[in-house]
RNA sequence: GGGCAAUUAGCUCAGUUGGUUAGAGCGUUCGCUUCACACGCGAAAGGUCGCAGGUUCGAAUCCUGCAUUGCCCA
């Protein structure tokens, strides 16, 4: 497309609605160009807007575009764009993060390939290939999320790793070290053997499984017909005990406190310890102390003096020193010790036993309690002010019912262990002298400084990668230091709005709380939307390894990305899970034809619009003209009913929608812009429109009407812009003239009215809505067929009724196919049928179409059902305890119920008495 | 074990502060190539609102207990 040239852009729509030209025309990539997402600090401060603000969650680097992806990432765009649209200088703030460990593993994974490990390349050479990795797959998934619509500022992308991101890193580091809130200690951490590293226990999901639990005889030294039964689901750790402890007030053990028990698999001689914390109840009452592998005995081992003993390797393997099980897995080495357990005699029983079990999160492997020196965060003085701006209201949760989860993790908030075993990611800015002594600086040099000593060693291990996203609202507005401030600080922050799953509330929402609070002083951000999880037709939680994820590309490809976001959205309440239908094999999403059809519905619309347009009038000049002052001078004084309905209606729509979006309901307002074009806009008004331009007197009024129709239309498109951007764009590029790099996005979010919203016109147009309805329904239930004209007599029940059915008879004629004689008074029709709209008898004349005994079977019905109807209004009217205490408009209401239904009734009975003479 | 959700039509879900004959989409059934749209139009069938109590003149809605399912924490 020539850009340059082109001033005016076309305005027909092709005969059939194609998805991938409609997003290829309009691209995110198309509007970087004419830079319309971009946001600019000037028009905050300078010129007074008011700032709107999105943090983008990271997505990780090795990843590609999931349904998790397209529903967070819809939601967020709805926001930017709803708000760039009503006035907001509106900031979405993208970016990645480098993913340690999902990074290294599959970096490493390709080595293996290629025969080597990161220890033959060495570390500067291994890095090398990570950042060719990135350089060549990180912007896969960018490139997928500008396909799905998002309008960030991308210019603003940046990634975790970048250097201003790093420097940020270290200085908060060198910071924090030297306020006291970061050591470096030797504690039982969480460790992943696959990966290699420690854990944050965050990082760690508990799953619950069946294991032996197995029950021990620990015979005692002194007399080994004597002996402590100890249960336990690790038997291989038996190896490294150190000790048996019992609760000190435990009557069943007190003998044994201080006496020596023999190990069953090592023979070593442990002594038994009492101590508070064995639950005298759990289990045998007997614990086996093991303190190098296992954190509570780590405590125990502490408080009792006793040795650590390791038995099991950073591969999870039995060490040496323990044959014949040294080298063995653990898992397999706890087969063969309950095998040799069973051939002795020590073992009293095996249990089936249900148990939480730790796995990494991202390894999926059991994880193992290991002791090792590594870096922590103290949390205590950082979560007390983070949780008070949740507490207090300066932070908002949607749904609010997070902010439990979130004040339970902070009030037991542990330490946060921040090295991992790893290559990439930030290295620790700690130097090491020949003894070993700590200097923390952000470079060597500094540190070289500092200690007054040459030939430092860094620290091998980098940061957890929370420890960098932990910054992200500081480092993606160009944040490096404490204390930097810019003009994008002054007109962005604290940001507006973070949409995220509440999975990772504490990896990520609780501590950017705690980095905001304490860096910048403020809060990060003012509301927090959490996301439903999304779930397969089955409640199951979709993952790759049940294969029950859908594939968002190839579902956007076949029915397109407007589609696919509408029908998420479509599908997704505020707080509940989303349940979607997955079809396994082919990751199809069959419930996106549910958006796909309603963007077709959307698109034929705009093109019966179009070719009205088209055939009244002469150029598209006038058609500016005109379309231009009606616009600017709608009134309802001149509107007919259809039309004032039209826009009662669009305005209650937009009353409520821009509610539901102050609300965070995003699929409340959804459903309100698909039920106004499709029900109250194509069903109804186009088909009216279609009446009234054939009955046209004047060319004048036919023009009014289209534009008028256009108009209400054009305030549809920018209403359902957030949701649908791509087809939206496209209709209204079309609709009417624009210039070259005019973009719907940027056009005014319609405001709602109070004045156009008419209930009293809406009462009316529902009984017009009422009379065609009931006459199409009597005639289908009759299996009347649809194409001969029947005669319509109608009875009205009132003279404004009368009027209202006569003013618009040929919208009643046309839509329910019938010719309408209306009269205050008449004789009832012989062999007609009969319905009722508000006591106004319609009579259809159908004489030779009508199997009469359906019709009197179909009376009969109506009889039964208003009589039982009857029924319930009169045992409410003679409940005493009703008509004394019911307020006075309720039981006024039933009485009138009532009568309408008694009168209802009578004519019913009329009609069939009539029939059946 | 503690906490938080959910349970409404065959399926997926709405149902605003207690008062409508409980709604929608998909699916099902019937009719329709009606000049924007068969990815459509018109119509219909389909619900003891998880169970048991309670509060109330009145409960899908409020309270209590139970059951089932899911999530978080121990």
């Amino acid at each position: 497309m020539n850009d340059e040239n082109l001033t005016l852009q076309q305005t027909n729509l092709d005969k059939t609605y194609n998805p991938q030209d409609v997003e290829a025309r309009w691209s995110i990539e198309h509007w970087e160009r004419f830079g319309i997402y971009n946001a600019d600090s000037a028009r905050v401060l300078k010129d007074g807007k008011k700032p709107f603000t999105v943090l983008m969650p990271p997505p990780n680097v090795t990843g590609s575009l999931t349904i998790g992806h397209v529903l967070n990432h819809t939601i967020q765009d709805i926001f930017i764009r709803y708000h760039r649209m009503s006035g907001y200088e509106s900031l979405w703030l993208p970016g990645t993060d480098h993913a340690g460990i999902a990074t290294q593993t599959v970096v490493e994974k390709q080595l293996r390939k290629e025969k080597l490990s990161r220890y033959d390349l060495g570390r500067e050479k291994f890095l090398e290939r990570v950042w060719q990795w990135r350089e060549q797959y990180g912007s896969l998934i960018l490139k997928q999320l500008r396909r799905l619509g998002d309008s960030a500022d991308w210019r603003r992308n940046i990634f975790t790793m970048d250097d201003a991101a790093s420097q940020a890193v270290i200085n908060v580091f060198v910071q924090l070290y030297r306020d006291g809130l970061i050591y470096k200690g030797k504690r039982i951490i969480n460790w992943c053997p696959a990966s290699q590293t420690a854990l944050s226990d965050e990082e760690v999901t508990m799953k619950t499984q069946r294991d032996p639990l197995v029950f021990v005889k620990y015979r005692l030294k002194e007399d080994p017909n004597d002996f402590v039964p100890v249960a336990t689901v690790r038997p291989e750790t038996m190896l490294g005990d150190v000790a048996v402890a019992v609760n000190p007030k435990d009557e069943r053990y007190k003998v044994f406190v201080g006496k020596f028990v023999v190990e069953p698999l090592t023979k070593r001689e442990i002594p038994v310890i009492a101590d508070e914390y064995v639950e005298i109840e759990f289990g045998t009452g007997a614990l086996k102390i093991t303190p190098a592998h296992d954190p509570n005995d780590y405590q125990v081992g502490l408080r009792h003096k006793l040795p650590v003993i390791v038995a099991l390797d950073k591969y999870g393997k039995i060490a040496d020193g323990f044959e014949p099980y040294s080298g063995m897995d653990r898992f397999e080495a706890r087969k063969k010790i309950i095998d040799d357990l069973k051939a002795s005699d020590v073992l009293i029983n095996i249990e089936d036993y249900e148990h939480n079990v730790g796995y990494s999160e991202r390894a999926d492997v059991v994880i193992e309690p290991y002791l090792s020196e590594q870096w922590f965060v103290k949390m205590q003085e950082l979560a007390k002010p983070a949780l008070d701006a949740v507490e207090d209201g300066r932070i908002k949760f949607y749904p609010p019912r997070w902010t439990n989860t979130y004040r339970h993790w902070m009030t037991n908030i542990q330490d946060w262990c921040i090295s991992r075993q790893l290559w990439w990611g930030h290295r620790i800015p700690a130097f090491y002298d020949e003894d070993g002594n700590i200097t923390v600086a952000a470079t060597l040099e500094e540190a070289e400084k500092l200690s007054g000593k040459k030939n430092l060693r860094q620290d091998d291990d980098v940061l957890d990668t929370w420890f960098s996203s932990w910054l992200w609202q500081q480092t993606t507005l160009g944040w490096k230091n404490i204390g930097d401030d810019n003009d994008d600080f002054k007109a962005f922050y604290p940001t507006t709005l973070l949409v995220t799953g509440p999975d990772i509330i504490f990896f990520w929402v609780a501590r950017m709380i705690m980095s905001g609070m304490r860096f910048k002083g403020d809060v990060p951000f003012k509301n927090v939307y959490f996301t439903s999880i999304i779930r397969d037709q089955h409640g199951r939680k979709l993952s790759k390894s049940l294969g029950n994820s859908p594939d968002p590309l190839l579902v956007m490809d076949k029915y397109g990305t407007d589609a696919l976001r509408f029908t998420v959205m479509y599908l997704a309440p505020l707080g509940q899970d989303v349940r979607i239908e997955v079809n396994e094999k082919t990751k199809d999403m069959p419930q996106v034809e549910q958006g796909r059809n309603f963007a077709t519905k959307i698109w034929n619309a705009a093109r019966f619009l179009l070719m009205n347009r088209n055939d009244a009038f002469a150029s598209l000049e006038l058609f500016e003209k005109t379309y231009a002052a009606i616009a600017s001078r709608l009134s309802p004084s001149n509107l007919d009913v259809s039309e004032r309905w039209l826009f009662s209606r669009l305005h209650s729509t937009l009353k409520n929608y821009h509610d539901a979006v102050r609300e965070f309901r995003v699929n409340d307002l959804t459903k309100l812009i698909y039920d106004f074009i499709w029900g109250d806009y194509c069903d109804w008004f186009i088909e009216l429109l279609k009446v009234k331009l054939q009955t046209a007197t004047s060319l004048d009024e036919k023009q009014a009407m289209v534009a008028r129709a256009i108009f209400a239309f054009d305030c549809a498109m920018r209403a359902l812009h957030p949701i649908m951007p791509f087809i939206t764009e496209e209709i209204w590029q079309n609709i009417a003239l624009r210039r070259n790099g005019e973009s719907i996005s940027v056009s005014n979010m319609p405001p709602a009215v109070d004045a156009w919203i008419d209930k009293e016109i809406e009462a009316e147009f529902e009984f017009l809505q009422k009379v065609i309805t009931s006459i199409r329904s009597t005639r289908s239930v009759l299996g009347v067929p649809p194409a001969p004209i029947a005669d319509v007599s109608i009875r009205a029940a009132s003279g404004s009724s009368l009027e209202m059915m006569s003013k618009n008879a040929a919208l009643i004629e046309k839509l329910a196919r019938v010719k309408v004689t209306a009269a205050l008074s008449m004789e009832k029709p012989k062999a007609a049928a009969s319905t009722l709209v508000d006591g106004n008898e319609i009579f259809i004349l159908l004489e030779g179409l009508i199997d009469l005994d359906k019709e009197k079977a179909r009376l009969a019905k109506e009889i039964e059902k208003t009589e039982s109807y009857a029924k319930q209004i009169e045992a409410k009217l003679t409940n005493e305890g009703f008509v004394a205490r019911a307020p006075k408009e309720v039981i006024d209401a039933e009485k009138e119920k009532l009568s309408t239904a008694k009168l209802n009734l009578q004519k019913f009975k009329e009609n069939l008495a009539s029939l059946a003479s």
